[in-house]
DNA sequence: TCTATGTAGTTAGCCACCTAACTATTGTGC
DNA sequence: GCACAATAGTTAGGTGGCTAACTACATAGA
């Protein structure tokens, strides 16, 4: 079963290579990579949602950080732990946030060398009528799942997360 | 169980938009975000490992392509359908991978509209170098995981595919 | 106190993706 | 046979990610 043409050329090198490579499961590496495509497609389907909505993955991730407390301020190096990307990238979404009135940035009150970010009221209306949306396309993802594939799925996710080996120097 | 403070915020949103939203299951979003985070954890992670090699994803994908028929030669069409990128980020990719000598481009002798491209020696070379240790890597993230296991992961994250309407009119 | 070190944000420049528009060539229909 | 449509690849310009270097400011130590 699973007859696929198209990969059977990588499935001829995977099993050259496990000859070589003991420790090469054959069946593992698949998986891996089937997880991997159809996170891609999730991911591009994502977008394309999110597109309609004029909001791109990156910005979308900052407006959730601020919309989970709309009331408060954060610092940009903030919202670059918060959202694993680097203090440059943020400075470039923030630009596009504030282009367009979503977020809006002043200067800290005692320390000048920080900067205050907090959403605007055009903000948090953006997001209210992106995340009904957004998260209904996110929930029917799962609808071939029941809630005990659901916990399952989550177990063997978790599992694989854990043998990725989280890089303590991130300076 | 499973008490992330930080995560919280996102809870409580999602269980108020629930209430407005009848078709929204909270434990279906949450699944589905922890496979994403997770996806993106699993990208990062290759992606270090490539890079020492000096290869990117992208690069990475399209040398894969070539070296799964390492005889034969490709349109830069042919690869942009395969990759699943466009044509114009395959050109970006040709020239980086032209440049380092890993393919090389030759005008087509019947149809002088098209470019063969194919890989080269040292881009088999490169390949053969780098793959033992990719795919270890890939194999390596499946380790918690029994044959059963991955059997029903593979089940689930297939039901997960099939719910993404696939984009019939790509151009 | 003043120098050195550290910290916050930005800038510059690279990469890989995109869309839209352009060039060159081939194929088609009157 | 020639104008027009279709096709292949590239170019131009935008975005979001990165690293490295820079500016401005704050802090700690001799």
């Amino acid at each position: 079963m699973e007859f696929d043409l198209r990969d059977l050329p990588t499935r001829a090198t995977l099993q050259e290579l496990s000859r070589k490579i003991p420790e090469l499961d054959v069946s593992s590496v698949e998986t891996a990579l089937l997880f991997m495509r159809v996170a891609t497609n999730v991911f591009h389907h994502i977008h394309d949602n999110l597109a309609r909505f004029g909001i791109s993955q990156g910005k979308f991730n900052l407006l959730m950080i601020f919309y989970k407390e709309s009331d408060r301020s954060f610092l940009p190096s903030e919202l670059a732990e918060k959202a694993g990307i680097t203090r440059a990238t943020v400075t470039g979404l923030l630009d596009g946030l504030e282009r367009e009135g979503l977020v809006e940035r002043k200067s800290h009150p005692k320390d000048r060398r920080m900067i205050m970010t907090r959403m605007t009221q055009k903000g948090i209306e953006r997001m209210q009528a992106v995340l009904p949306d957004h998260f209904l396309l996110i929930s029917r993802l799962m609808q071939g799942l029941t809630e005990e594939d659901r916990r399952m799925l989550i177990s063997y996710i978790e599992r694989i997360d854990a043998e990725i080996p989280k890089a303590e120097g991130q300076q």
